[in-house]
DNA sequence: AACAATTCATTGACACGCGCAAAGAAATCA
DNA sequence: TGATTTCTTTGCGCGTGTCAATGAATTGTT
């Protein structure tokens, strides 16, 4: 593949996309490199036509003005595709992380190599589409190693050991990553987002179950045991109801997908769905109000837990019922961000709380955005030696 | 200074002094060098005297036996102090952070300039003694940026952004680095303890505050705040007392110090200190043992919250009453252990836990652990060029 | 208008750190 | 004694990045 960028050139270019246009001078102090050495670093970027100058801004002080770098994002594509139970999203992003295509479709079963063949041929068709795709990142729940594509185990598929990174490898010609779906979603996060180059941040996902995923020191973290981030399962109340862990009072067991359902159907409002949930609330439903307040305070705790024992500068918080950032779908958001302010301790409560609504689009964007990293950090590709 | 070692003599140097003695085709292993590297990397250390070999052992197999190298760990030596309320504590170490001599005294003052002309009299006469000390580590519990040696705020000294680290440095004549007391702690147990080498370590000490200290990846992470595993603020009990933070079931409001103490006072004994409520629980007191288990309850959902999130190998806890490892003073152990264990989701259960007595040694020893450990990463020693 | 001052950018020389691969060394086994 | 195995060293070379000197483009000054 790609001759494997050297360390300085990949931390030019990273700095490049997360940044944006740069000069030479401002990439040198953010990076620690001499001047000298941000010439060479992206003399094979400028020469492949990767990296461009733009005019020369006019500058306010004296001297030479500064003339800045631009990365050609649309110079090379990723596909990046992200399965759940029911079905895969996909989407074509370019370098910068910016989303030029998007594509779902249901699975046509659940097995490894019908699910397999199903992602290969959209990777392939959209090789075929756009030559300028030059990497694919998959990504899906579960226990994933990405430096080996292995996947331990995914409970929503039911595969276990599986090396589905070697496998997708041979049947489509670009590279391919694979990663867990919410250290994907943190990674496309923190290459292209609110907590773009954040040197700490944290991604917490809500939905069937509550997903958490860390970067501490510009590097996504990674458990001992394959576990780390297991937010739903920290005590949010101790009478609480029982969770399905065995304990009492989890997060997960009063503000997961179900928790909320079966509040719901303890107030005499059996069979719902959570988008139904959100909008009784919105329509004025005190029970709705309620419950997912209930679910709000329980997040909120869940949150300054891991601000306190972190102290990320941001957190994300995504999730169908979690509510945009102005008011559209805030239902849940007064109620975490009351009881996070409570529970932070001390300067744990300076983190920067920002709540998005969930789209599907953000995910396979993760996935898009592991293979950029990937690029970034000549991590082994899978299938192929470490680069 | 020191000619500053080049990354692979500081990996291959870090590996000795955590192994012990190791070959040649051992260390390439550990540390993905190769064998050529290996032997170029140590090639410095071995002219000065600072590794060498030791007898071949017989060796099972065929071929070549191998010869191990060990560190000549009393060539170079550190002093370790750390800084209380009222005294400090010193180490004498060697480079396997050995403890050779031993030192307590009080302070004869909190303001600044006294405490450091205080620390720096005690090196400056360890290093006329010892003519082999080659750094010193100083430690004290608040908020300290060690790249830089500032104290941000030290709430039991009472100091407030303070350059301690440029300060010291002048006083004495070999350079200094400045530590956060449990991270130094830590620094320790990875170096050369139960933890020694673990890709992931948390340490856990429970005093007048809780403290904690994190590990991830094989190295120490530092908050974005300054705050960082505020573990004592964890909700172990939402019908718990009111903390001094102003929250409710705080684990150090059923755990720390003054909550033991207080229980033990409202069971009808008044002024008491932790190591007489241990003595009493370990005659048989049915009052200290049940403070002591709620304490350890309490903190058992704070490991488990801990574990949850972060995943880490071990854990490490240390204590006045936390007990020794085999029973001694196990009072508080068994709660501990069994609230974990409870609280635990998933394979964090398998994060080994190490619950240990706290010594004053081990805290200094943790500072002259950092001045290894600084060497080690070529990290600036304060007030030097970034070395 | 010419020149100084300032800031940005490039270039060549140099060093060093490390991998690669071949050779050498020290043991066991036949 | 020689083959085999395993550990260790050495010579070679490339890639990378710093350093310091030079060049380039602008603003300010006399």
């Amino acid at each position: 593949m790609a001759p494997a960028l050297s360390p300085s050139t990949a931390r030019v270019l990273g700095t490049l996309i997360r940044e944006g246009p740069t000069s030479r001078m401002q990439l040198a102090r953010m990076t620690g490199l001499t001047p000298g050495g941000i010439t060479r670093a992206i003399s094979p970027l400028v020469d492949s036509g990767l990296v461009r100058e733009t005019a020369a801004r006019p500058a306010g002080g004296r001297g030479r003005p500064a003339t800045a770098l631009e990365v050609q994002a649309d110079r090379e594509l990723q596909v990046g595709v992200k399965v759940t139970a029911t079905g895969l999203v996909a989407v074509l992003c370019d370098l910068r992380c910016r989303v030029l295509a998007e594509h779902h479709e249901e699975l046509r079963g659940q097995d490894p190599p019908t699910v397999l063949e199903q992602v290969a041929e959209l990777v392939r068709r959209w090789c075929r589409e756009h030559p300028r795709v030059r990497r694919a990142g998959l990504s899906l729940s579960g226990d994933v190693d990405p430096s080996t594509g292995q996947v331990g185990y995914s409970p929503f598929l039911g595969w276990r050991d599986l090396p589905v990174g070697r496998l997708l490898a041979g049947m489509v010609d670009v590279p391919v990553v694979v990663e867990n779906d919410v250290r994907a979603l943190l990674t496309g996060e923190h290459m292209a987002g609110t907590g773009a180059g954040a040197h700490s941040l944290a991604m917490v996902t809500i939905g069937a179950g509550i997903g958490c995923a860390l970067l501490l020191e510009g590097r996504v973290v990674h458990g001992s045991h394959g576990v780390l981030g297991e937010i739903g399962h920290v005590l949010a109340d101790s009478a609480g109801p029982r969770c399905h862990c065995g304990n009492v009072g989890c997060v997960e067991a009063l503000a997961g997908e179900a928790a909320v359902l079966e509040q719901m159907a303890g107030r005499g409002h059996p069979g719902l769905t959570v988008p139904e949930v959100v909008a009784m609330a919105r329509a004025g439903s005190a029970d709705a109000r309620e419950v997912l307040a209930g679910a709000g305070r329980a997040i909120g705790i869940g949150l300054a837990t891991l601000a306190n024992l972190f102290g990320p500068a941001v957190i994300v918080l995504t999730g169908e019922a979690v509510g945009g950032p102005d008011g559209d779908y805030d239902v849940m958001a007064p109620s975490v961000r009351e009881e996070f302010a409570r529970r932070a301790f001390g300067s744990a409560a300076d983190c920067e709380l920002v709540l998005r609504p969930l789209t599907f689009t953000d995910w396979a964007r993760g996935a898009a955005a592991c293979a950029v990293a990937a690029l970034l950090t000549s991590r082994a590709w899978n299938g192929e030696a470490a680069g």
